[in-house]
DNA sequence: CCTATGATGATCT
DNA sequence: GATCATCATAGGT
């Protein structure tokens, strides 16, 4: 092993905790997407945690259903869903088993096969919008609802998995509301950013959209 | 920098 | 029928 290039992958026990525990120690974190057309590394530099059937702001708010079940599932897999009609999000199941919980991955750097992402990224005006929030960061690694279910650890070369990282020193974690989240979950501070760094995506408000006029 | 708005369809009530 | 864990673009400051 070599110092100081530390690959070893994380293990299914670093995601079987609570959700509000493996969301930050994500950021600085490497996930790995290995497809056909080739490998995309991934830094996490800002996540958000959905904390199960209690969080009002969760998928998994109103129980069970076909779209949120593998939240329900093991920790070390994949939620990912479809969403505004064109985008995909990309989420990892939490621990313990049943709880529901997921960390939705918002933003990163593209550290390896940065010239695919621009291929797939291509309204992206710099290196540092290839993964600048959440639909991005899916579209940059070719995620789509296909991939809902992986296992971050089946066998030698999953579609995704995480390579340990170097997580920032924890002054430079940051938390917050997280985006785009209305109703009784708005004020929870469960985004996590990596501060000053240029790939996180700036912050919005909910804004209930009003519907056009008939 | 900022705010406003259309695109587009699955999901849930 | 309403909502939605969003993005790209247009145009103002």
């Amino acid at each position: 092993m070599t110092k100081g290039s530390d690959r070893t992958p994380l293990t299914r026990d670093f995601f079987d905790r609570s959700v509000l525990d493996v969301a930050p120690d994500l950021l600085g974190r490497t996930l790995v997407r290995h497809s056909d057309e080739g490998t995309i590394e991934v830094r996490l530099t800002e996540v958000e945690a959905y904390a199960g059937e209690a969080d009002p702001g969760s998928h998994a708010f109103r129980g069970r259903t076909a779209r949120n079940s593998v939240m329900f599932g093991p920790p070390g897999h994949t939620y990912v869903y479809f969403t505004y009609g064109m985008w995909h999000c990309l989420n990892l199941v939490c621990g313990p088993e049943g709880h529901a919980s997921g960390v939705l991955l918002r933003a990163g750097e593209i550290d390896v096969g940065a010239g695919l992402a621009r291929v797939r990224r291509v309204s992206a005006r710099n290196d540092k919008e290839l993964a600048k929030g959440p639909a991005r960061l899916a579209t940059a690694l070719d995620v789509d609802r296909t991939l809902n279910g992986s296992d971050l650890f089946a066998g030698p070369t999953p579609a995704l998995s995480v390579l340990h990282g170097t997580p920032p020193p924890r002054d430079q974690v940051r938390s917050g509301p997280r985006t785009g989240v209305g109703g009784d979950g708005a004020h929870q501070p469960w985004r996590f950013w990596i501060e000053s760094d240029p790939t996180v995506s700036p912050y919005r408000a909910h804004v209930p959209r009003r519907r056009r006029a008939k």
